[in-house]
RNA sequence: GGGCGGUUAGCUCAGCGGGAGAGCGCCUGCCUUACAAGCAGGAUGUCACUGGUUCAAACCCGGUACCGCCCA
């Protein structure tokens, strides 16, 4: 069997793919009979391209699902595509701009028609590059947020809530975004901090003769043209004769009361603020408090509206700085002082957002956090990492009700009537609630007038929310939704947990009773190398498709699994990834070693007695390994299970055992030996394909296939659970591979090739060392380059002797006259003979306070006596070779 | 303003009460017949600062400084 020495990944990627998905190895069956494990996709937009954070999450959610797969459940990924209104509306209205046509030209139903042809053209791109990754996903069971029966799932849900009571309409403030024109809720609002200014302006006190003035201080002048009171505190002093008397309104000459709030800081600016009920959520409040007039005087296009006065029309923007000319003039710009605010900006196109009075749909949020807080709260949902947790619980405690509809013409539309005859209108006059419905009215159940459609349409995380039940079924009471409802694990980005996470637990108790899923793991943010956010206009992005073609799906699969440490964003650095596909081709030549010796064919499992000592540690290594692994990925410790497989992968089977394997297999020895030898190695290799195959699936089926005796597929065989068998009784190896190292480092520091075998020595082994060595003598020799290895009971004398010493060893190598180098080797023993004194000196001191030796435990107390004898003995050898060479 | 984190080797980060670790990078020597995407060896740290608890603190508690994230 001719194997390649490096492993190509683009050759056998695609093949296995399409073996696996054309066997029909991703599908789960509901009549399986196996306990359900299940996890839902974040469904990606359906206008995107695989970036670096899918790449994370589909890594980690295949990492789970074949696992447990292998483990024998019924493994469900279901994935799917969200709709993304305003991205998806804002792209495709790009496009259409290319081609020279106008979405609004265009109208409604042809735009939505060419987002579906958008959609159906490219909108599947994403799920084709996710299989590039590796993603054992159920295809059959692709889901769109805006199929018909997920569509109906969220009429369902709006028509429940609305009948409830919890959705209402009606005119509140809400965040604008001029550009996408349309209302946004609270999170797709991202606050910047910026430098911006505090202006400070006069307002002059009606009937006052003296010309006094209260002075507000302002971040927004603009604004004060729809000024409809002055506030202070009630209990300020400075102001307490003020309250109930009026102020006339610069350039406006508008006259406006001065009243007193307890919401006003008396700390900030001059204590007194401008009231805006229009154009600021603090100030519409108190407007409503107090009765005050609402006057808006930005319009929702940016621009100034009529109330502006003879701003009217202008940019938002320029009429600041008019205002603030006209005020500078009229004299009453007492001065200016730098500020730093945070501006609010579209998450879509980073306009910056006019808070503004508006009549839309609002979701009543109280009587849904209440339950979804509690379940975190006792525990029913578990958020990992726990900081999460704290996090969520917060939020959910001060969470306000959600803006829910969108001017928008991608998306569920609204299904909400208004009556053009009887006047009756869904949200604010349906006395009988019959104006929302799950089917569509023609006719008014009041008056039998016409009606007309809310042309609005919904939030997209509305449908999002519904996302691990809908996809099942829900409302109807499907096989599907019986079985795997609710799922298993939610496993997503931590950016998403107050859009997506908090929302999904609200919606699925409150639909369907029942938490969405046990857990919830959020995984970091990818940056790039330095740290920093990845982004077009700084030219860091990393394509992952690029990543995969340089390295191997693999290698980046195993690179984000080892990043993934929770709680921490994840610095992607290629550098980094050139070692995991190192590491991969690490594997794949330590799986040609194992088959060239097997040579095809299965070998029969050895009798006990003759496998070798460094067999059975292998054996117990691999074993421990096993549960390693286990329970690092119970515990979502992608980065633990990942660091263990690859120490034991390379620096415990590769480094050590199959060196070993070689001494066993030499042409030789006993047939009974080299069987023995053979058959471990298969059987560690084995395990080492199980265990890697969830982080690492196409390298490992690609060998896994070429080993004697497999069927099927390895993703579809046992995973190992790791043997709960007494794993102790290996502690010589450690002090023979100790010997080796320091052989190795006399042999580094003497300049000696490995190709010269050299002679050696090894004295004053305790009983237990001296046992171990005599049953290793030729391991060690080989490991270790040495021609002979020679037990004795003192170091031999002679000129061309060299010395060391080992931690249960002492032993001397004989090299050529020409390396010979008395005093480096000199400064070489009193080095490790400094070494050694300071570490004997921590000891002993700890060993001598009475303290320690009667409140540590014994077994500590023990450990710290071993250790001081150990190094004790070591000076002693130390001295002894010492001596020897000043002779 | 409220909440949550972080500060450990040149870089990215583990460790979270009992001998300071990994990967990458760096230095030296090797084509030792699985692998030069390799092998062997080596160097590298007042575990931010400061009090305290403890026989014992990178780890627990209090404070300080700096950095970051989320929410208003």
């Amino acid at each position: 069997m001719e194997i390649p020495k490096q492993y190509d990944p683009r050759e056998c990627e695609e093949r296995w793919y399409r073996f696996w998905e054309e066997g029909g190895m991703f599908a789960a069956d509901p009549r399986s009979g196996k306990p359900p494990y299940v996890i839902v996709i974040p469904p990606p937009n359906v206008t995107g391209v695989l970036h670096t954070g899918h790449a994370m999450f589909v890594t980690l959610q295949d990492i789970l699902i074949r696992w447990k797969r292998m483990q024998g459940f019924d493994a469900l990924w279901l994935p799917g595509t969200d709709h993304a209104g305003i991205a998806t509306q804002m792209v495709v209205s790009k496009e259409l701009e290319k081609q020279g046509i106008q979405r609004l030209e265009l109208g409604r139903e042809a735009f939505v028609e060419k987002v579906w042809e958008w959609r159906k053209e490219k909108g599947d791109t994403i799920l084709q590059q996710l299989r590039c990754l590796g993603a054992s996903c159920d295809w059959s069971r692709t889901r769109f947020t805006l199929d018909p029966d997920l569509s109906r799932a969220v009429r369902t849900a709006f028509v429940e809530l609305y009948r409830e009571g919890l959705i209402y309409r009606g005119e509140y403030m809400i965040n604008w975004c001029p550009r996408c024109g349309t209302a946004l809720s609270d999170l797709e609002v991202e606050h910047a901090d910026s430098q911006g200014h505090l202006w400070y302006i006069r307002y002059p006190l009606e009937g006052a003769e003296d010309g006094a003035c209260i002075v507000v201080a302002t971040t927004r002048p603009e604004t004060m043209l729809g000024d409809t009171a002055v506030a202070v505190h009630p209990e300020d002093e400075r102001y307490r004769s003020w309250i109930g008397r009026r102020v006339r309104l610069p350039i406006m000459n508008r006259s406006i009361p001065i009243i007193a709030d307890t919401m006003v800081d008396r700390e900030f600016g001059t204590g007194a603020v401008k009231i805006t009920p229009a154009h600021d959520p603090n100030d519409f409040e108190a407007g409503r408090r107090h009765g005050l007039p609402e006057i808006a005087v930005i319009g929702l296009d940016g621009r100034m509206t009529k109330e502006a006065g003879l701003f009217a029309g202008q940019d938002r923007f320029e009429a600041r700085k008019g205002v603030v000319r006209q005020l500078e003039t009229e004299g009453l710009l007492v001065k200016t002082a730098v500020h730093a605010n945070a501006v609010g900006h579209c998450q879509r196109c980073d306009t910056v957002v006019e808070p503004a009075i508006s009549k839309q749909w609002f979701l009543k949020i109280g009587p849904l956090a209440g339950p979804a807080k509690e379940a975190v709260e006792r525990g029913e949902i578990r958020i990992i990492p726990d900081h999460w947790r704290k996090v969520y619980l917060n939020w959910m405690s001060e969470i306000h009700d959600w803006c829910i509809s969108r001017q928008l013409w991608w998306g569920h539309r609204i299904p909400a009537f208004f009556c053009g005859h009887c006047g009756k209108s869904a949200g604010s006059n349906d006395p009988q609630r019959l104006l929302v419905a799950m089917e569509d009215l023609t006719k008014c159940p009041y008056c039998g007038g016409t009606v007309i459609q809310d042309p609005d349409v919904l939030d997209t995380w509305f449908s999002s929310q519904l996302w691990p039940f809908s996809t099942l079924g829900w409302p109807e009471e499907t096989e599907e939704f019986r079985r795997y409802y609710p799922t298993t694990v939610m496993e997503t980005g931590y950016d998403i947990l107050f859009f997506w996470v908090a929302r999904m637990i609200m919606a699925g108790l409150k639909f369907t009773g029942k938490a969405p899923f046990r857990d919830v793991f959020l995984h970091g943010l990818v940056r790039d190398a330095q740290g920093r956010k990845m982004s077009k206009t700084l030219g860091n992005v990393i394509d992952p498709l690029d990543l995969i073609e340089q390295y191997g799906a693999d290698a980046v699969r195993f690179t984000l699994a080892v990043l993934c440490v929770p709680g921490t964003d994840v610095s992607l650095d290629p550098k980094r990834m050139e070692g995991y596909r190192a590491f991969a081709n690490k594997l794949w030549n330590a799986g040609r070693f194992v088959l060239m010796q097997i040579e095809g064919e299965a070998v029969r499992e050895p009798a006990r007695e003759d496998l070798g000592f460094w067999d059975r540690w292998i054996l117990s290594e691999c074993e421990l390994t096993a549960k390693k692994v286990n329970e690092s990925l119970e515990a979502f410790r992608f980065y633990e299970a990942s660091e263990v497989l690859y120490h034991f992968v390379w620096h415990r089977f590769c480094d050590w055992y199959v060196e070993v394997s070689k001494v066993g297999l030499a042409e030789g020895m006993p047939a009974a030996r080299r069987e023995a030898t053979r058959w471990a190695l298969h059987r560690v290799l084995d395990s080492i394909l199980r265990l890697l195959h969830p982080f690492m699936p196409f390298i490992t089926e690609d060998l896994w296939q070429r080993m004697p005796g497999a069927e099927g597929s390895l993703m579809l065989a046992a995973y190992p659970t790791g043997s709960t068998e007494d794993s102790s009784g290996f502690d010589s190896i450690d002090w023979l591979m100790d010997l080796v190292n320091r052989v190795r480092n006399l042999r580094a520091e003497k300049g000696l090739p490995p190709s010269q075998r050299l002679d050696a020595v090894v004295v004053r082994a305790d009983h237990e060392a001296d046992a171990a060595l005599g049953r290793s003598m030729e391991e060690v020799a080989f490991l270790a380059r040495l021609s002979g290895v020679t037990r004795a009971d003192s170091l031999p004398q002679g000129e061309e002797w060299v010395a060391g010493v080992a931690a249960r060893f002492q032993f001397a190598l004989r090299v050529p006259a020409a390396s010979r180098d008395v005093e480096g080797e000199r400064k070489r023993l009193e080095g490790e003979l400094r070494k050694a004194k300071l570490e004997h000196g921590k000891f002993s001191a700890k060993l001598e306070s009475p303290a320690f030796v009667d409140r540590a435990p014994a077994e500590v107390v023990e450990k710290n006596r071993r250790l001081l004898a150990e190094y004790g003995r070591k000076i002693a050898e130390l001295e002894v070779a010492l001596e020897k060479l000043a002779r």
